[in-house]
Formats: structure tokens, sequence, C-alpha cells
DNA sequence: AAATAGTCAATGGTCAGACCATCAGCAAAT
DNA sequence: ATTTGCTGATGGTCTGACCATTGACTATTT
């Protein structure tokens, strides 16, 4: 004997519903059969059927609009979405975090020094000048901050790693404005932040994968001392 | 004039619990009250509600069990199950996932060296043992493979990569016992793991990070290589 | 002819009530 | 002391209803 298969209606749904996103029977911007369309094609009552649709828009998967319809949302918010969930920020994750911030920063730089394309550079560079026009400025310059680093972690090519980085940056994000707002301090670390973020463009203007990763673990690890002064 | 501030009866619940999660008002294990009772507590019929919880029992954050109750799943599990939703597994995201994995296995190895405890080191020595115990059963020395890996991402004490490596490595788990299921190549992958597993042993028991992350990336160099023909 | 206002059907969002299968706890029977 | 059967509570599901919003269509006005 072994346990039996025990499934409940609306997981089945969500399996079925994800499926076909996955085979690509539903693309993105598609319109699902009405709710009560679906309920007749599955053959469930309209709450299993909702409990399921209303999952998946909880996890950024589907979107529904009164009066207009229910749609699949676009790909390539999934990961950010789902990652959104399961964060309880205590002291210790915070740390955890920023150590895996690390990791992904330095070898996203490796790799998109090695990877990069000229129009990547471009943006890149232009995210740094951008920078150095908000010295006066600390949300748009934190602005650029963060495009340049995500546009290396774009340079990579690899959707998983900057999916990755977008999220903690994002987490971190919010931290990072609040602990760097005393003026006396921003302006410093501004000037720090600019002369870094330079050597990581040069790094990868030379493609110089070692170099990049280098000067980006030298930024994060200067950076990172500034925070944790603040919060200890 | 400004866009008016639109929110539906579910979303608002999914986000007072969550709430109450993160302060620690639920704590894991915790039973929440009968959803008839919350009903009335929240002011909102069952439907929704029901939504709310559903919605949070997918993502991995409640447990409903009929006849008992609601309770809150253990933290650790909150990454893992988000995860799980978001990867549609194409040709090319099964690339970058192998490199992320390459990425995350190297970083752990280096910090686990730097960190461990003597009680991490027997139980990734135990696992090591196990393998070479089960070199006649393919299925049991996957299992100790998978184990010695996350037990050296437990000896990080970081609980993001953890749950990050945890993650990919589920993803490609099934991918790796299939693709290597010949009989002729499994004897030949089993033996050669096993020296590579006994040199990331010997740089984790001499605490020689930098020793141990070639070490990690030279196994996942040679074991995604033979996984690669495989699949082109 | 064009712009405006009104109508209407379809849709997702919400609610209330009902029934079912399952489980914990307890009492009675063995 | 163990088993059996009962009972109430619970989550899971279904149904039918009502509401607010939306977009297309129509009638009205300019």
């Amino acid at each position: 004997m072994r346990p039996v298969h025990r499934t409940s209606v609306s997981d089945e749904i969500v399996a079925q519903i994800t499926d076909l996103i996955a085979r690509e029977v539903l693309k993105p911007g598609d319109r699902l059969p009405a709710e009560r369309e679906l309920c007749k094609r599955f053959g469930v009552g309209r709450s299993s059927l909702r409990e399921a649709l209303r999952s998946l828009a909880m996890m950024g998967i589907l979107d529904g609009r009164v009066g207009e319809g229910t749609f699949v949302c676009d790909n390539s918010k999934y990961l950010e979405k789902a990652l959104q969930w399961g964060f309880a920020l205590d002291g210790k994750r915070l740390h955890d975090l920023s150590e895996t911030r690390m990791m992904l920063e330095s070898q996203n730089a490796y790799l998109a020094a090695e990877r990069e394309t000229a129009t990547d550079l471009e943006a890149i560079a232009a995210a740094l000048e951008g920078m150095e026009g908000a010295l006066e400025d600390w949300g748009r310059f934190l602005e650029s901050d963060l495009q340049f680093h995500l546009l290396i972690a774009q340079a990579t090519h690899n959707s998983i790693l900057y999916s990755l980085l977008e999220t903690t940056r994002n987490y971190l994000q919010e931290w990072i404005k609040g602990s760097l707002s005393e003026p006396s301090l921003a302006g410093r670390r501004a000037e720090l932040s600019l002369r870094e973020h330079r050597q990581i463009l040069v790094g990868l203007q030379q493609r110089d994968a070692a170099s990049a990763r280098r000067a980006m673990a030298a930024h994060i690890r200067s950076s990172s001392g500034d925070l944790q002064e603040q919060v200890s």
C-alpha cells in the first residue's frame, strides 16, 4: 500500500494553467475565457476556479480586469514577483542578503565584461554620466546608481542572474536610501561611489573580466562598509 | 486630480496576514482562527477570505488541513516555494540556471571553508562516505551527492544562499537523473565525481577557501560538461 | 458629420448559504 | 488498555445571487 494521491481542485487548475503558459499555448497578453466559461470547461465551481485564478494573479502570472477579462502577464516579472513573498527582513536576513548581493554583483561584472555588446556598454556609460550630473540631487543620483548596476546585470545576458540581482537590490534600495540620508555623509559617499564606478566601467570597457570583478567587489565592500556603520 | 487608490478585499487580507507574520504576531506553526471566525473579524465574505488564504497557501506561507485548521508554515520554505513559480524551463533558462548554480556552488564552498563548524565538516564527510558506499546504486549515489552540496551550502550559515542553491539544484536534479541514466556513463561519472568531491572536502578540511572554491568550480565544470554532451 | 450622452450586456469582485469529507477528541464497548 | 463509534469543528467545494466597472452600441444633440 502507498499513500493515496490527494489533490485539491484549485491546485489542479493552477497546474493546468501554468502548464498551458509554459507550453506557450497561452502567451503573455492573451485573454483567458470568461470565468463562468472556464467553470464549465474545467467542470468545477466558480469558487474553486477563482481561488486558482486569484493565486496566479497574486504571483504576477495573471491579471484580472473588471469588465474586460483575465489576461496573462508579461513573463519577465515572474521571478521578481515570486521572490517578493518570502522575506521577513530581520537583521540576519539583511546581512545574508547583503552578502548575496556582493557575490551576484561581482560575478555579474565578470560575466558582463566577457559578453557585453557595444549597446550594453553605451547604456552603462550613460548611467554613469547620469550619476555625474546628479551630484546635487541624492534621489536622482541613487536612481542612476541603481540603473548602472542593473544594466551590468543585463549585460550578462543571463535572465536568472538579472532577476536575482534585481530582487536583492530592490530589497536593499529602501534601506540604502534611508541609511545614507545624512547630507554630510551623502556627499562623501557620492564622490567615492563615482570614482569606484568609473573603475568598474574601465574594466568593462577593456573587457578585462577579472579587473571588472575586482573593481565591483571593492565598490560593494566600501559601500557596504558605510552602511554597516550606519546601522551598527 | 490623481488616480484613486483601488484595492481588492483579498489583497488587503493577504497584506494584513503577511504583515502579522513579518511582525511575528503569527509565528511558524501557529494556528489561525477558523475561516468562519476570520470572516467575522475581517468583516468579509468567506469567498474573499479563502481566495486570500489559498494564495498564501500556494506560496508556501500557510498550510490548510481539513478538520484541523490553517497553520503558518516554516519560514525557511518561503523562498523555495516562491521560486517554484516563475520558471518556464526553456532551453536558454536551463543554461542560465546551470551557470547560476556554478556561481552559487563555488562561492558557497569558499564561504563554507571560512565559516564551517566541526559539526558541519562531519556531516559533509558523512555524505561523502555515503557516496562511496553507494557506487552500485545510482539513485542513492545521487541522493548523497545532493546532500553533500546542500550541507556545504548550510555551512555558509547564510540562509538566502542556501535557499537559492537548494532551488536551483532541485530544478536541475531531475534533469541530471534523467541525463545520466545510461549505466556505462554513470559508472565513469560516479568515480570521477567521487575524486572531485574528495578534493573539495580536502579544501574544506584545511579551511583553504580559495582551494575549496577552485575544487568546486572544477567539479561543476566537469559535471556540467557531461550533461551538456548528453543534451546537445 | 461629429461629438456627446445614455443604454446594455458581459465581466470580474464579493457575498451568503449549503453540503461534503476529514480529523481530533471523547465516550462507550470490548 | 485497546478498540470502536459518535460528534462537533474545520477546510474544500458548489451554487446562485448582487454589485461595480468596462466597452461597444445607440440615440441625441450640436
